[in-house]
DNA sequence: TTAGTTGCAAAGGCTTTGCACGCGC
DNA sequence: GCGCGTGCAAAGCCTTTGCAACTAA
């Protein structure tokens, strides 16, 4: 679940600078940052690196699964790079930070079957809205 | 559940020609309009009706929660005049169609205390992707 | 060597904004 | 008549694209 740059020379990527750092902003626990955001540290350590190249490294890291787009209410797509482990999100509704959560049962059984209307359903995408403890006390929002 | 523009009046709104037309667009089952389809549904009612008009009304709308606004993985932002009956979303990652679903149980309470990070939760969205029976059959997408 | 990646700058889609005019109440 | 709503056009934000130069393998 770590190391993602490992997994992108095993699949036998162009490892060039800007990916190698797009890929070192992306580890931890809870990222989700937007594009811009992404630009904006791999800036810190390559100062040269183009939007572009985020954008397009960004698309190419999504299409092939090793980060998921998560698209909540504001403006601007995230980039989640724990995509190996399934989960879902919580989001503050006053400052937009993220949080992966773990469900207690699989929201895909929740969906009847009278209620599919003839679709084969391959996903789920499950988002709670609420106050983070900072938010709550603040009356942010 | 119906007659949006009869509720919009008990509220006091000021009723003016364009926001009679976006209302009546926003009338019936699984509506799920972009802002601009809501704007070409308007026009062929009222020729001169501005973009930024139905901007304004659909955020008005949504502001006083008598339209929820639908974020799929597609770029426009969706208008879901289905305000008043808690339900969620089945996308066709095909052709884009939604369809409104009623799940089986309460999803909020599939989020387990130990996994609230001490937020106050109010809200949860869930939305199922999957291939309608036209793009399934077509292999669309 | 060479196919794939980068940077730049321009364009594109969706949405918001500023301001003068117009109209519902 | 007053104040809010409207239309227009321009600007804004986020993202994609075209193309020549570059570079990892």
């Amino acid at each position: 679940m770590s190391d993602l740059l490992q997994r992108l020379r095993d699949r036998g990527w162009r490892l060039t600078a800007q990916r190698r750092v797009i890929a070192e902003v992306l580890e931890g626990e809870h990222v989700h940052f937007t594009a811009d955001e992404v630009h904006a540290r791999a800036v810190e350590r390559l100062p040269e690196i183009s939007r572009a190249s985020v954008y397009n490294t960004l698309g190419e890291l999504v299409s092939i699964g090793e980060v998921v787009e998560v698209t909540t209410d504001g403006r601007a797509k995230r980039y989640d790079p724990n995509a190996h482990q399934p989960h879902q999100h919580l989001v503050c509704s006053g400052c937009g930070v993220i949080r992966d959560v773990h469900l207690s049962g699989d929201p895909m059984g929740a969906l009847p079957e009278g209620e599919r209307f003839g679709f084969s359903v391959s996903e789920v995408s499950v988002t709670y809205y609420g106050r983070c403890p900072a938010c709550a006390g603040a009356g942010v929002g």
